[in-house]
RNA sequence: GGGGAGAUACUCAAGCGGUCAACGAGAGCAGUCUGUAAAACUGUUGGCUUCGCCUUCGUAGGUUCGAAUCCUGCUCUCCCCA
């Protein structure tokens, strides 16, 4: 059953300034925030991925921020279910929650709701993996052709992270993937309201080299360091961390890495831009909005709350 | 002052008489997307009235049927000797 509560989405590129708005508005509605990044889940990022300041998060209760370890095995599947259990209980007594990050597909599994998919076990991926680099991508969709022509046909064939996930589903499941790849919204008794925040490319790219700056001078590479032992995990495939390992690795000087971590952080900003086109229906605002105006825009009149 | 090397598209960098609007890499731009998503993957990158045409390889000339490629002058950069 549809309920009157109201769902959140602040969107945007990284570095536009979400978090900030994000608290300004949970405080102006005297609710909490969801965190939908998904690398700010990881206790052990502390810098590179701009979590909420200590000061950010007295300020306005924050949940998924930093309540895993890079250790934990965690996905959009998982995170779905504890995101829509801990809202609909904060829902019990609030009108509105905020729901902010950068992970697109994360913050689609909340909004939308993400197809049910067994969790798998890892030797079954391991298996696939080691063909795969055995045998190449010729190995990975002859398999998927011969087991799933359905999304064999649909599916880009030259992305192996694509068919990997599909026979990892198809082999342990019996299951053709594209048999159980509903992708139907899930009804929510929230309503959800999206709203993007734009800056011209030139301001933010120019903002993101900036903050890259800060992150290093408040000790990047220090906390990089302390991870490099751990390099192999996926949680760490992650910009600013990737780069000063291969740093340290000798592959590339210092300014080099810096470098590079802007830029890498760039192409991410420009995905998301392209990734947040899909949203016909979101509101599209200026990143240096009044608080005010997106009240008005949500057409909230918050003296009631 | 003498000798040598070089100037190629946003950047780096191939090409050294025709098959060159010019290999490749990077950046940029555009896009894809249901479980590792800050990931993974794709396309494109002189202009246009786009099965063709026009203007490009420091610059001005020249040689040739034909030049980014050969010759000469000039400008600039780098190296060596004085």
């Amino acid at each position: 059953m549809k309920t009157n509560k109201n769902l959140i989405y602040i969107a945007g590129p990284t570095g536009v300034g979400k978090t900030e708005l994000a608290i300004e508005l949970a405080k102006k509605l005297k609710t909490e925030i969801i965190s939908c990044d998904s690398r700010q889940f990881y206790k052990e990022l502390e810098i590179g991925t701009c979590p909420p300041t200590e000061h950010q998060l007295k300020e306005v209760k924050h949940h998924f921020i930093h309540n895993k370890s890079i250790h934990d095995r965690y996905n959009v599947g998982l995170y779905e279910k504890d995101a829509i259990h801990k809202i609909n209980k904060l829902f019990e007594d609030k009108e509105y929650l905020i729901l902010v990050g950068g992970s697109g597909l994360y913050a689609d599994s909340v909004i939308y709701g993400i197809d049910e998919f067994p969790e798998i076990p890892s030797k079954i991926r391991d298996g696939i993996i080691k063909k795969y680099k055995d045998e190449g991508i010729t190995y990975l969709q002859e398999e998927l052709k011969k087991l799933d022509r359905e999304y064999y046909e649909i599916v880009d064939t030259k992305n192996q992270s694509r068919i990997i996930r599909a026979l990892e589903i198809i082999k342990y499941t019996g299951n053709k993937f594209s048999s159980l790849r509903k992708k139907i919204n899930k009804e929510r008794v929230f309503k959800s309201e999206i709203i993007i925040l734009e800056s011209s490319r030139d301001e933010l790219y120019d903002k993101i080299n900036k903050r890259v700056d800060l992150m290093i001078e408040s000790g990047l590479e220090k906390e990089a360091s302390k991870l490099f032992k751990y390099k192999g995990l996926n949680t760490l495939n992650t910009v600013g961390y990737k780069e000063f390992f291969d740093y340290f690795e000798d592959n590339m000087n210092r300014e080099e890495a810096i470098d590079k971590i802007k830029q890498n952080t760039r192409n991410y900003a420009k995905r998301q831009i392209t990734w947040l086109k899909k949203y016909q229906n979101a509101q599209r605002i200026s990143a240096d909005s009044e608080i005010n105006n997106v009240l008005n825009i949500l057409n909230i009149n918050y003296e009631n709350i």
